[in-house]
DNA sequence: TTGTGTTTTAACCAACTGGTCAAAGCAACG
DNA sequence: CGTTGCTTTGACCAGTTGGTTAAAACACAA
C-alpha cells in the first residue's frame, strides 16, 4: 500500500523538483547546492530534506524523468511513413524540446559533458533504441527513398544542431544579438536535411 | 621589467594549468575544487596558490587562452579562396579542434551552459568576427558560388556538430560502442556541407 | 475541544571549501 | 662555506556544504 501524498506534498515535491531543474541545469551536479535549490524553491533546506531524502536523489529523479520525454520524439519516428518527412518530423520535435524545455536539454548537457555518472547504466537501453531505428533508416536507403549515409552519424547531426540552440543559448543570443532564434532554425533544418538526405 | 620565470616556474605553472583544464572541464567551475587541480597537479594546495592568487584567476587564464586558439579556424577562412571548399576547411580545422583539444571544447562548452560568467565581455568580439565572416558568406551566395542560406545559422550548424563529438563524447561513444568516430564524422560533415551548401 | 498525524523550523554537526601565514627546505651564486 | 632568494609545507582559518535532530507549529477529523 502506497501512500496517499496530501495536496501540499504534492505542491512542494513540484515546487523542489522545478527549482532544482532550475539550479542543476545552470550549475551541474556539483556546483548547485541544497540552499541554492530551497531558496528558490521558497523552502527553508531542513524542508526540502523532509520531502527528499538527498541532493542525489533530486537530481536523479529529475534525470530518469527528463529521459523518457527525450527519447520520446524517436520512438515517435514511424518506419511506414515517407523517410524525409519522418526524419525531419523528428528533427521538429526535437528542436522544439529545445525551445520549451531549455533546462532539461541543459540539464541532460551536463550529465554527458562530465561523463553520464548519474545515468550510464541507461546507455546501454538509449543505444538500443537508436541501433533500432539506425536500422529503420538504412532500410529507407537500401530501398532508395534516401541516399545512403551512415545513419548514427545522422542522429548526432540531429542532437548536435537542436540542443545547440537550448545548451548554447547565451553564444547564440550574443551572436545574433537578438532572441528566438528559433523560426529560422527550423527553416534552416529543414533546407539542411532535405538537401543532406534526397536520394 | 618583468620577472625571470625560473625553469620550476615554467613546469609548474603549465603543470598546474593542464590539471586545472582536466578538472574545470570535467566539473564546471564551481564543481571543481583546489584540491582536486592540486592533486592532479602533483602539488600542494598551498603551493598551488603560490604560483597562482586565486581558483578564478587559473580559470580565467585557461579561458583566454583558448578563445584565441579557438577563433583561429574560423579567421582562417579566405574570402579570396573557392567558397565551398574554404567552408569545408573551417569545419575541417574546427573538427580537428575537437578531437585533439575536447577538453578546451568541455571547458569552453561548461562556460556557455552557464551562461558565459566568465567572457561575457568577449562575446561582442566574437559576434564581430562572425558578423564579418557573414558577410562574406553572403557574398559568395549573392556571387552565386553557393546557396542563398542564413550565414549565422550556417555558422551555428558547423559549431554544434564539431562539438559535439567532444562534448558529448560519453554519449557518442556509448551510442556507437567504440572509440574514434572521428573519421566517419568528418566523411560525414563533407557530405552534409557539400550538398547544403551547393548552389 | 482534543487528539493525531503532517509540516516546518531552529539549532546543530562533521566534512569540506578557498585561502593565509610563518617557518622550513632548497638551489645556486659569490 | 655562507648567504640570498626561490620553493614547499604544516598548521590554521572563516565560511559553506550536505545532512540530522528534536521540538514546535499546524491541519483537521472526531
Amino acid at each position: 500500500m502506497t501512500k496517499p501524498a496530501t495536496r501540499i506534498q504534492k505542491k512542494n515535491r513540484t515546487a523542489i523538483l522545478a527549482a532544482a531543474l532550475e539550479v542543476f541545469s545552470q550549475f551541474g551536479f556539483r556546483g548547485a547546492t541544497l540552499d541554492q535549490i530551497a531558496d528558490a524553491a521558497g523552502l527553508s533546506k531542513p524542508n526540502l530534506l523532509y520531502y527528499f531524502p538527498s541532493k542525489e536523489e533530486i537530481h536523479q529523479q529529475l534525470l530518469t524523468s527528463l529521459l523518457s520525454a527525450w527519447l520520446d520524439p524517436l520512438r515517435k519516428m514511424d518506419d511506414a511513413g515517407d523517410p524525409i518527412e519522418e526524419i525531419l518530423g523528428y528533427a521538429k520535435r526535437k528542436l522544439d524540446l529545445s525551445r520549451d524545455y531549455p533546462r532539461e536539454s541543459r540539464l541532460f548537457a551536463n550529465e554527458v559533458l562530465q561523463g553520464v555518472p548519474h545515468l550510464g547504466d541507461t546507455m546501454p537501453a538509449l543505444k538500443t533504441l537508436v541501433d533500432e531505428k539506425a536500422k529503420v533508416i538504412n532500410g529507407w536507403a537500401k530501398a532508395g527513398k534516401i541516399v545512403a549515409i551512415d545513419p548514427h552519424h545522422l542522429m548526432f547531426l540531429i542532437w548536435a544542431q537542436t540542443q545547440h540552440y537550448a545548451d548554447f543559448d547565451a553564444q547564440v543570443r550574443a551572436v545574433l544579438g537578438r532572441d528566438d532564434p528559433f523560426p529560422e532554425a527550423f527553416a534552416f533544418m529543414e533546407h539542411m536535411l532535405r538537401r543532406t538526405l534526397a536520394p
